[in-house]
DNA sequence: CATGAATGAGAGTTCATTCAT
DNA sequence: AATGAATGAACTCTCATTCAT
């Protein structure tokens, strides 16, 4: 028994860490290479196994493709809530800055593979289950932004899909601006302010004090007028020259 | 002279001619199969010629795509142009939301298209001028945002990049998501909204009246506030008249 | 005109050619290394052609075989009717022995093809129209024999299928033995008899004149028996001289 | 010491009991799928045993075909001797009648496995021993006929070989069609006929009454001679004109 | 110039066999 | 002794590219 039941944790343990070498390697030949590029072989040798070993693993490249997939989006999901964890403030906007850095970070870190994704083709059925690894990824934000219309933060007739259109769809674009401009000139930009707008742009636009714009310009406006009129009298009071 | 004259420019005519036949064909299969899986046979029976003839105008299939993605961006471009050109307002948010408007449109019917020009692989040294196409086509935004600024109907301090990203990426990733969704329900949501959303978006944010006072308001009230306190005490220390 | 339809004929001619030269080198070896022990490559360099143009003038490996078989088995039929053709005798049984001789001597000398043709898995739903072609080929001993008994040269109550089973199950069954046996001494027997042993078995069995013989001997050895018993009894009734 | 010698006995048990689960599987899997289309995973499977187990106790999947044929036929050879035995008449026709029966039910039943067993290849030099378990078989035969001969139940002038030819090639050259045809139409046809048709042929061809032709020729010659003699006897007494 | 038959390197995948456990 | 994960050579088939016609 004992003979039996440690080698097979052993044995688990060792074609886990296979498994997850395999799909390590794959990952990086795919994104090196896109997914027709790619060659088992390559693969398999970054993997330091044989070719025949992968397929004992992986029924054939499009399942290794789809595994490879799963196990980003995924990781990118638990990465993203463990972001939300570990955030202190309860401040909806402090959070979505956490979130929209980590997103903004990984969607530079990993351009080529967020690329690969939308690239398979919708026609190549083979390959194509990205939809739920997204929509999975993206219902983060989803919640955040639902708790923070419950508790007040947000504008109650803020559209979320449209609000999250907008903070990814820029944090992306944004991404691949940055990765584009960075070969060329690194100096030009940094991604921070990227993130500060963003943030500024959701408070603004959907916070639930609403477009502050307009109000405090009245406050600002009431205060420059009254100190305009102090100023005035102050002036009336100087000593003539 | 003249027998050789005339022919020769029926013949360039009818170069170019076939040269967009090639064109067309080429791209209405690298969009159905993407560009490993679109197979230069079919493409030469699309445009009803031999596979060698094709080879006679582009020197192999990595070239033939870049004349595709060059076509096709350039046609954006042109038509982008065009499309500010037809706007009879001067107004810059009517001009924004009509390219908006045409840019969501695009984005959604050639979706197939753009993915497939962001999945050319950098590293696939063959294809990958897109940058280029894109710089162009993003270009004709640049010139609409400088020219709200000039013209004083944009904040002189929005950063050109930033809004551009928030422009195009909010644009690009709604049309994926409209596209996820249409499949799916196609009574959901509507793309309208989105635009409009994206215009009220930059009024606000980006408008002239706007925006300094988001950010700098506390700061300045606080300021304001102080030198309202300053004066105020300044004029306590003053001599009556 | 004339520059295409020359053309054409010499390539017609030539692609035909290049066909046949294809299933040559295809049946060699596939005689010489089963279905599934052949090697494309082999085929292709036995051929003298690149390996890709085997799979321009046929789609598989599969339907490569078939037609192999097709073209064996026509040309077995076609030449077996040639064989009855130019048999001058009219005599049922002449015709047949040449039509054994031919079989006899087909199957010797391809043995291995007909062993290939009927190790064709049925399972294997690729290839396996065999019994089609058999049929036809067959059809030449059918043809014979309903005419034997048309003519009554052959007992209108012999089976056609007995005789045919009989006919060529027994020729193979020696094609295979003399094969075998030539192989460790040529010597010992000759294929010749066979045939007439065959021939011979037929007339005796199927034949018109041979057979009532047997089933009548016994009612004419009664018959002769009555009568003998007749005279006797007359010759006891005649008064002795 | 006793310890040793009895569970080694029940040792070898076991290992003959898993040489017999091996080949049965191995048979199982070869006759579906013909010899390259056996997998020895599957065999493995099948035997309920490991991939590995299989090679200790057949060097090769070569040999391990062999191993099975040599079962396979040794088996039959058995059969047909048991069958033999059994018969308790001592005719001749009668025993070759069961002969005849259980050898065409046999080719019947394993026609897939006999298809493969001259499938393989002689050229292909790892499995080709059929020839002798062939001759070991029909041995059975020989035997039968021989002792036929001695016994002076058939024509000693009758070629062994030849009989044999006839006596096998048509009963597989039947059950290839009976097969064929059943599948079609299993009505049309009986296989019993085939056989009653087998031996009256041999009676009829070989029996040593033999030719009952010439025999009978002979009694009736007698007779017709008796009679004459009696006609002229009778003649003879007859008053003359 | 246009053609499309010919090419052959290279792809994914299989599976008999080995050997560490 | 038994296992089955690992191996990699070898297979069939594809398709961008060439070139004789």
């Amino acid at each position: 028994m004992a003979s039996n039941a440690i080698p097979s944790e052993t044995q688990r343990a060792k074609l886990e860490r296979k498994e997850r070498v395999i799909l390590d390697a794959a990952r990086a030949i795919f994104v090196d290479h896109g997914f027709d590029g790619a060659r088992m072989q390559e693969i398999a040798r970054r993997a330091g196994i044989g070719e025949g070993t992968v397929y004992s693993y992986y029924e054939s490249k499009a399942e290794l493709m789809l595994a490879v997939l799963q196990q980003f989006w995924d990781g990118l999901t638990l990465e993203a809530e463990g972001v939300m964890a570990s955030v202190e403030a309860t401040d909806l906007f402090a959070r979505l800055e956490a979130l929209a850095r980590y997103h903004l970070n990984t969607v530079i870190v990993n351009a080529d593979f967020i690329n690969l994704t939308f690239a398979l083709r919708r026609n190549n059925s083979e390959v194509s289950v990205s939809r739920d690894h997204l929509r999975h990824y993206v219902a983060v934000f989803d919640r955040l932004f639902l708790r923070g219309q419950d508790r007040g933060e947000l504008r109650a007739d803020a559209v979320l899909w449209q609000a999250r259109d907008i903070f990814y769809g820029s944090l992306e674009y944004s991404a691949r601006s940055i990765e584009t401009t960075m070969e060329a000139d690194r100096s030009t930009r940094e991604q921070l302010p990227v993130v500060d707008e963003m943030v500024a742009l959701f408070r603004a636009h959907y916070g639930a004090t609403g477009n502050p714009v307009i109000v405090d310009e009245v406050g600002l406006a009431t205060r420059l007028d009254k100190l305009a009129a102090q100023i005035d009298t102050l002036s009336r009071c100087l000593p003539r020259p």
